[in-house]
DNA sequence: ATTTTCTTCGTAAACGTTTCCGATTTCCTG
DNA sequence: CAGGAAATCGGAAACGTTTACGAAGAAAAT
């Protein structure tokens, strides 16, 4: 949209004699490092992709002269020839992540997914999305350039339009996160009905018979499939869910806090509460212990997810654990079962995982 | 809502049942694009890249038609023309990050880059080093390769070999914090020397006498320079620093609940206690509280930095605010600098800034 | 000894884009 | 109206890589 800075007018550096092109003039290509060698340079190509027609000792060569060379192929040039880039990018938006708590989170599944990508020669890139931008905008944008092989998305809003774009335009990718939008695509997601069942099942054996819960308050899908579950498990027990026991938040420590304040405010609270948003429990804590109130004593907290910080509060927060590492590890399987190129190598069938959660036992959800 | 689907009826006979070709067969590239408009694909993409010889209502016609198709230039032919990708790496390590809390610290810096780079058309993307892979390494890998045209590094080591690597290959890039190594090369740091001595003439002009500090454990170049400024800031008052009021710990919460237990378990504990290492406070507070001792009214602490978890401590934390989204902006405006294509509308210099900081009152440095 | 097969390598054509260089037309100037 | 400048466009050459194809020689088979 900036069309060209009109700078061009009387450019003085028009002619200077010894540009050589580009900024990165001594970077050795191909070209170089066969004429080093004196031979073709298809053949130090084949060679170095480990084509069968290449001479042993003529391998050993090439291999040798690029390692001292830092030879490394051009991803312009090697990914225009091949049609693909060897690469596959995680897609974030800046603002919203899946959970409060992005940093742990995301890096460990990031090295799950780097664990499996390294062993085919993928690179795995963040790609986020500004918070000026639309998602699906900045998605086709992305896709339509051509920047990555495969995708992963993230942050997956219960009707979400990156699903069909993906699917229509046959790239492959997987979605962290369920979403109403089904196009048979791979996907695997937290397992929040595990979570308000294992959850709710406890406080209720603990004799809690008035029971609040907290989704978020955005458009993830998380909340519906975790409210929906909460009230049927409820029921189950032949215990309501007034509208004033579901509370919606947003997922940092300020929305702990103000959920906080609406509860000691009550007349009659609830006796116990389920926290699906993470690090909201932080906050939570606090509004508690500002109005005097005890976590655990005054009221049972179960939060999720067993965070850097849940051990830390006081009383520790008992709370979710997840295998994240494995996690990424699992989307990148699925993800490359269905590239094409990889498909033999992992014989999965499209997935859709419910990803386990085991509850840690902290001290919140009961009285000292 | 893909804008304007696959409505092919410019060329519905094109039924070429076997041609396989690439994954996405069905890409507009700038030669569809051209033979629609009946043009020469040459006029085409003068006409998008703004060039001057091109006729205005033509123009009007090959962006109207590019929108319609949703044509975007295809990354790996552009770049490897233009000698130049668009793209802009911020390099991060999987594990180490510049402080404990990655997540909203990075995120407020990317949106700041991102904000200045989407005035030019430059795409920001992370490029994250593996746990299981040479920094050095996985940074030489990813310049030869030509994927960015100019880096962001973090977490820089005392003596950082990417440095100079960068240098002697004239590849624009910025650091985010300061090292030994230098390369003549632009940097942004955090203002440890002001942090280190506003909190020690803070907590001396409330009489503290015995003032322990905490850095960071690790090979992190701030850890020394907030060491040695603590420390003559220290002697300017006429106090010592002890070897045990020298503490080191991981910049985790786990970090600073170790050192707590360190310090509880002293017979002459130190009265006030400077945190460098970001999230430490969270463990620290748990472990004077394990103790029986409160934040505050048994060890003041200040600590590091504004976390959104900062303020529902009890006490709240008094702490450093950092402006990171203009953080952000800065390492970008001063990225385009170094660039040959941006040099002239950003006349900076290289930039070597010190970040500053502004303390943020809590309750946590002062008896109640 | 002749043919066949195998091994190894060089040649050249793509991939999609930008941009230099002319060619053609239009416009202005004298 | 001639002539030149300006405007507008098409043609074609790159950019670095992979790979289909074929050539040349060596080894094997007949």
């Amino acid at each position: 949209m900036p069309s060209a800075g009109p700078t061009e007018g009387i450019s003085p550096t028009h002619n200077r004699p010894n540009e050589k092109r580009h900024a990165a003039e001594d970077m050795v290509g191909i070209k170089r490092l066969a004429q080093h060698l004196d031979i073709s340079i298809g053949t130090v190509s084949r060679a170095l992709n480990g084509r069968p027609d290449v001479n042993a000792e003529t391998r050993r060569r090439v291999l040798e002269a690029a390692l001292e060379l830092g030879y490394a192929p051009n991803q312009a040039g090697r990914s225009l020839r091949k049609g693909s880039t060897g690469v596959v990018g995680f897609m974030m938006q800046s603002g919203s992540e899946i959970t409060g708590d992005g940093d742990t989170f995301f890096m460990s599944v990031f090295d799950g997914v780097q664990a499996v990508f390294a062993r085919h020669n993928l690179d795995l890139v963040v790609l986020l999305c500004s918070s000026r931008e639309d998602p699906d905008a900045y998605l086709r944008r992305t896709v339509a350039r051509g920047f990555a092989d495969a995708l992963i998305i993230s942050a997956t809003r219960r009707n979400d339009p990156r699903i069909d774009f993906l699917a229509e335009r046959h790239i492959p990718f997987i979605a962290l996160g369920r979403s109403q939008s089904d196009a048979g695509h791979p996907w695997i997601d937290l397992d929040f009905e595990g979570l308000a069942r294992i959850g709710i099942d406890r406080l209720v054996a603990q004799g809690h018979r008035d029971i609040a819960i907290a989704a978020p308050a955005d458009d993830a899908n998380l909340g519906h499939i975790f409210v929906e579950t909460a009230q049927s498990t409820l029921a189950g027990h032949g215990l309501p869910l007034p509208p004033d026991r579901l509370l919606r938040s947003p997922p940092n420590e300020a929305g702990g806090y103000a959920m906080a304040q609406k509860i000691v405010a009550m007349s009659d609270r609830p006796t116990a509460i389920l926290l699906v948003n993470e690090t909201t429990a932080v906050g939570f804590y606090r509004g508690l212990y500002d109005a005097g109130l005890a976590p655990g004593r005054d009221i049972a907290i179960i939060g999720f997810r067993e965070s850097p910080q849940a051990k830390f509060l006081s009383p520790p927060l008992t709370c979710f654990r997840l295998d994240l590492h494995a996690l990424g590890e699992a989307l990148a399987e699925a993800l490359l079962a269905t590239m094409p190129a990889y498909k033999e190598q992992y014989p999965l069938g499209t997935a859709r995982r419910i990803w386990p959660m085991e509850l840690v036992e902290g001290r919140s959800d009961r009285a000292q």
